[in-house]
DNA sequence: CTTTTGTATTTTGTATACAAAATTCATTAT
DNA sequence: ATAATGAATTTTGTATACAAAATACAAAAG
């Protein structure tokens, strides 16, 4: 009889989610230039499966490679993160789509209590917080309905949302005021199984964050 | 002064463009586990720069991973086109309508000489021909309203659609003479600046394939 | 004959080695 | 002072080496 059930890992499968999580808290910054032999000796390994991981996330744009240069943290231009969120608006619409057709009990349950510590009409203090709710409301839409394939994309993106910090909230553009009704809707539409009303919820969603942005962008090049 | 246009190749991005071009053309074929040694003994390097662009290929989901098995062409089942379709069908909207609002004047000319040869009303009896056009009508729509990120992933879901060949006709899910419609219409609708129309077209395109792959999938099930 | 066990062979994952390229930094020239 | 030059140092890209794991296959047991 065959053993199926092994869980191997490769080193560079560990590796790729500790780099992963570096970049989101920002022990890397973007822009920065990854230290090969350091980073390879601190996590005691070779260089070996680290440029294994870096690869990977070169394709996840986490990452840059320049040739005979190294590799890079991605630095996002607000161009390319307008970009990226019209490609979120789709996709997310797609997935909040589905996750209506598809939620079950118990994933109404965990989905309602996101955002419980939030409730519309009080204003929201504590940002870091909200963000956190904010990424796993996103993250938990996309497995709801989604076979691997579109989580996996999605999470990417998600990340690249992140990591490309606001000078003036936690990582968030619009203010949680205003999008905390937006995700109690969603929420809503969702767990009433409301298909083309969580589709159009959510691109609305992401739109006014495409708006925000797009506003953000012609400040700074009239000269702030 | 630094040398900035120098345009230096790793190895593995060569190699990356080869394998990809292989498993395109059915070189490798669907399930096939890659033979390290001798694929890197036929390409003349050696297995580093060949393991690293596997691992690139990995993670475009055209390659699998088996820990301590080796390296895998990725072999799609059915439930899983479908949800790359309907991933495709938000994206290409979404390209589509960006192709409408940005278009130039010699991209129009070069997109509506794609299907010169296929004219509505004539029968298409070259399927290959056919499929080749299919193929960079969606490319090069992604590529005119998109920026580099989005193209990236459409060219990915355009090979995957592509290696999971179907049996009857040459990569081809729906009759190339009831599609030949769809894409002219398509074309025009860019042609004319109609961001929605456009988009709108192009999500009915790809939806009729979804359903086509959706039968397809309901009789497999039933038993032929 | 089929299944199990044990051994030989191949393949994988990772470390190490090393030439070629890039970077640093002190020195000289402008 | 600034720019140019060129060794000394570091880093990169790739090959090679090798232990550990997987596979293949032959012999033994049921």
């Amino acid at each position: 009889m065959k053993n199926i059930g092994r869980e191997y890992e490769n080193l560079d499968q560990k590796v790729y989610q500790v780099i992963k999580s570096m970049i989101e808290n920002r022990q890397l910054l973007p822009g920065q230039k990854i230290p090969q032999e350091k980073l390879a000796a601190e996590l005691g390994i070779s260089r070996t499966p680290l440029i294994s991981a870096l690869k990977f996330l070169e394709h996840e744009k986490l990452i840059e490679t320049k040739p005979r240069r190294g590799f890079y943290v991605r630095l996002f231009e607000i161009e390319e993160m307008i970009s990226i969120f019209e490609i979120r608006e789709v996709l997310e619409g797609l997935s909040a789509r589905r996750a209506a057709q598809t939620i079950t009990a118990n994933q109404k349950k965990e989905l309602q209590k996101l955002f419980k510590d939030f409730p519309v009409g009080r204003p929201i203090e504590d940002f870091q917080a909200y963000s956190k709710a904010d990424r796993q409301f996103h993250n938990f839409i996309a497995e709801i309905g989604s076979k691997e394939f579109l989580t996996s994309i999605l999470q990417t993106f998600n990340i690249i949302a992140l990591a490309y910090q606001y000078p003036t909230r936690e990582g968030l553009v619009r203010d949680p005021n205003d999008t905390i009704v937006d995700h109690h809707n969603i929420i809503e539409a969702i767990c009433n199984h409301d298909p083309e009303g969580a589709e159009k919820l959510m691109r609305k969603h992401l739109e006014l964050t495409i708006h925000e942005l797009k506003t953000f962008n012609a400040q700074e090049k009239t000269g702030s």
